[in-house]
DNA sequence: GTAACAACTTTTTTT
DNA sequence: AAGTTGTTAC
């Protein structure tokens, strides 16, 4: 590392005095409590700069840890401005999973793994749960395989092994089947040498806890900890930092109570509150000067997040002076919205702002399909952020599998994914008999699938097809030698069939396919060995590869976090979308003042100009449904705000349709309670707008975009005789709501959903 | 073993 | 409305 030509002192201009001492105080807990646009990354990368610069540490003695890649990328990127490329060398600087995976190849054997065991995903997960929930005998419908997968993830979030759970846990899931569930699931990841994301962190603390000279090691190579967005942490990633840093007590962590919008992914808020207990004699510093938003957009938020009762309590100030208020927009129902939004980026576009400095942050990823709709209808270039990604698609997986299958024989869930993908004829049924004969000799499928071949167990074609495979499989892993990963991949998905398959369909889709393939081969070019690519794709399921041209950016409020725009739309600010109505229905206040604090997040995110959107009416699960605007907008200031409604039909049509005297949704106020909650002061601030107050006339009052929920018919009752194309003539032998129970002239009783049928 | 069809579920949020 | 799972017919 040699001292370039900047001076000493580089690093902290522009660093306020509180940012100035957050830098300069490298010895000792420093707890960084920064809201949202105080430069708080700015602070956390100007210090890393100090500490490497005084040379204090060495890059490879720093632990660094962030959330996401993209936080993790953007302070290697920054650190390597103000440092030079001797940045390359900050082993340890990314995300919570990314570093655990790292330590954990070093030392897995004391958890019972190989240092080359494979990260599975979700995906992955719920197939093996599945399996092991079926072959335990019990119904999978009743217990769904998703609802373990998340009790196995909360419990490992708390640090807690299949032994450690309570009564209460062990009940929660097949009548005291929890325990047992787990232990079974931990014993298969271990057999197909196997890791989950929470077994990660878990596995690393374990580890630190039972060898002592492994956590002094690791204690005396970091000479300084940092933590970003330390609010989330949830209670194992918190007891691993606690261990590493306790020796040399050089932490500093950095958070926001008023950002913690993860705690359904176990984030503990209270981390950071017990942070002085931890650490005695802590530095607390403050961040409060905003650099980032307008004084309107900054009351706004402070507005909404005034409402919640628990927080640390910090107010946001700014030197910066006018800018526009917040605008507030009620529209008539999703199409609209998007409409309306498709315009206003027209129109900032013709004043010469920048796409990409525009954003429209959605509550939940179902939200970004109306614009995305609207947005290709008027030619507008965007890009959804999130959302399906590009390694979860079908084809990508598949060819993912092939690569792990080769790299390490032992993954049972990439063989069975491919096995028969392309088509080749091989089914349940021998899938059934490699199963029985692999757990038979305790080896994994692919092993049992070569011994198989040997034998006449197996039909003769089925035979033929699965030793060609196999013999395949074999020539692929010699090639794994002498071949890069990219060359590999296009060896593999030429000679098993896999891209024929594809070309053969000659849909548009199947050529979409084709190109992602193709892509995904450039995407290794710059990995070297096959293992390198596929822990970044294990941990790393963000592709960040078109940007290109200038786009404006589509994705949730989660996914901005961090994040900052000149422009930003939140559409979908209403009851039931946002807050949304699983949060109002199951987490009490806790979940609705943690979607306060998504709000604010949300809000925050604006540097100029923020747009705020609520309709009327939307569909949701396929039905229109009408519902109220947001409490967050009833909580914004008054003063702050500049309230407009644009109803296609007529402003006062939708007035008329809230009146108190002829509610044309009423009825469907009563059908469905949960969605219409009281009707709170954004309500009333929307309906006293300012449209004309004459009502005009009225069109359909009773019916207009809003249909109701499927009603049972009317026209069939029990005795009726009725025709259905497939099954024939019948009577209605029971109903229940829109499902008949029909004796078919056939003798058969099915039952059937009543659109099928027509009176007879 | 596959394709076609009927019925059922799905929408938080992410590493 | 769309995607997935389960059933039935070929």
């Amino acid at each position: 590392m040699t001292l370039v030509s900047a001076p000493e002192s580089d690093w902290l201009n522009g660093l306020n005095p509180p940012q100035r001492e957050a830098v300069l105080t490298t010895e000792g807990p420093v707890l960084m409590l920064a809201g949202a646009g105080t430069g708080k990354t700015a602070a956390l990368t100007a210090r890393m700069a100090h500490i490497l610069r005084s040379r204090l540490a060495w890059p490879s003695e720093i632990l660094c840890v962030t959330f996401t890649n993209k936080a993790a990328r953007e302070m290697r990127e920054r650190v390597g401005h103000m440092i030079g490329p001797s940045v390359e060398g900050m082993p340890w600087l990314g995300t919570f999973h990314s570093v655990a995976a790292k330590m954990l190849r070093r030392h897995a054997e004391l958890v019972g793994l190989q240092s080359t065991f494979t990260i599975i995903d979700t995906d992955d997960q719920l197939r093996l749960l599945k399996q092991l929930i079926q072959a335990e005998g019990i119904d999978d419908k009743r217990w769904p395989p998703r609802q373990l997968a998340g009790l196995i993830d909360r419990w490992k979030n708390r640090g807690l092994g299949p032994k450690d759970l309570d009564a209460l846990d062990n009940e929660a899931y097949a009548n005291g089947k929890g325990a047992k569930f787990y232990a079974l699931y931990q014993d298969r990841l271990r057999a197909l040498n196997a890791c989950d994301f929470g077994d990660l962190t878990l596995h690393m603390l374990t580890i630190f806890r039972q060898h002592r000279e492994v956590l002094e090691s690791w204690q005396s190579r970091f000479k300084y900890v940092m933590v970003d967005e330390y609010q989330d942490t949830n209670a194992v990633q918190y007891l691993w930092l606690r261990l590493l840093a306790q020796g040399r007590k050089n932490i500093c962590v950095v958070g926001d109570d008023d950002q913690s919008i993860y705690s359904w992914r176990g984030a503990e808020v209270a981390n950071i509150l017990r942070f002085e207990k931890d650490f005695p004699g802590a530095k607390v510093i403050r961040l409060e000067q905003n650099y980032r938003s307008t004084p309107h957009i900054l009351a706004a938020a402070g507005g909404v997040i005034a409402e919640n009762s628990q927080r640390l309590g910090k107010s946001l100030w700014t030197e910066m002076n006018g800018g526009d208020k917040v605008r507030v927009i009620g529209v008539w129902d999703g199409p609209e919205e998007a409409r309306r939004v498709g315009e206003e980026i027209e129109r900032l576009e013709r004043e010469g702002a920048p796409l990409d400095r525009m954003a429209i942050l959605v509550r939940a990823s179902f939200q970004t399909r109306e614009f995305e709709d609207r947005f290709i209808q008027i030619g507008l270039s965007y890009k959804i952020v999130g959302g399906f990604r590009f390694y979860e698609r079908a084809e990508i997986r598949d060819a993912l599998a092939y690569l792990r299958v080769i790299a390490s024989p032992q993954d049972d869930l990439a063989f069975e994914r491919i096995y028969n993908a392309p088509k080749r004829g091989l089914g349940d049924k021998t899938l059934e008999k490699l199963h029985r004969h692999a757990r038979a000799r305790g080896i994994p499928l692919a092993a049992a699938a070569i011994e198989l071949c040997d034998t006449d167990e197996l039909p003769a074609r089925a035979r033929g097809t699965l030793a060609g495979l196999m013999r395949s499989f074999v020539g692929w892993r010699d090639a794994m030698a002498t071949l890069v990963p990219a060359e590999l991949l296009r060896m593999v998905l030429d000679e098993s069939g896999y891209t024929a398959a594809l070309q053969a369909e000659k849909s548009t889709e199947a050529s979409g396919r084709l190109e992602n393939l193709v892509e995904l081969a450039r995407a290794m070019e710059e990995y070297e060995t096959l293992g390198d690519f596929l822990e970044h794709v294990s941990l790393v399921m963000d592709n960040d590869a078109a940007a290109d041209t200038e786009k404006v950016t589509v994705m949730t409020i989660h996914a901005a976090k961090g994040l900052e725009f000149d422009n930003v739309f939140l559409p979908g600010w209403e009851e039931g979308v946002f807050p949304s109505q699983r949060a109002l229905d199951e987490g009490g206040l806790a979940s609705l003042e943690e979607e306060r604090r998504l709000a604010y997040v949300a809000i925050t995110r604006a540097r100029r100009r923020c747009t705020i959107l609520h309709a009327a009416n939307r569909r949701i699960y396929g039905q229109w449904t009408s519902s109220i605007p947001s409490r967050f907008v009833g909580e914004l200031p008054a003063d702050h705000i500049e309230e407009e409604t644009t109803m296609s039909g007529g402003a006062s049509l939708w007035r008329a349709q809230w009146s108190e005297h002829s509610d044309p949704f009423a009825d469907v106020a009563r059908a469905n309670p949960s969605r219409n909650l009281s009707r709170g002061p954004g309500w009333q601030r929307a309906a006293a707008s300012t449209y004309d107050a004459t009502p005009k006339r009225i069109a359909e009052p009773a019916r207009s975009a809003a249909s109701f929920a499927a009603k049972p018919r009317t026209d069939i009752t029990i005795g009726t005789r009725v025709f259905h194309d497939k099954f024939g003539y019948g009577t209605v032998a029971a109903q229940e709501g829109n499902k008949l129970e029909i004796d078919f002239e056939s003798g058969d009783r099915k039952r059937v959903i009543d659109s099928f049928v027509k009176a007879a």
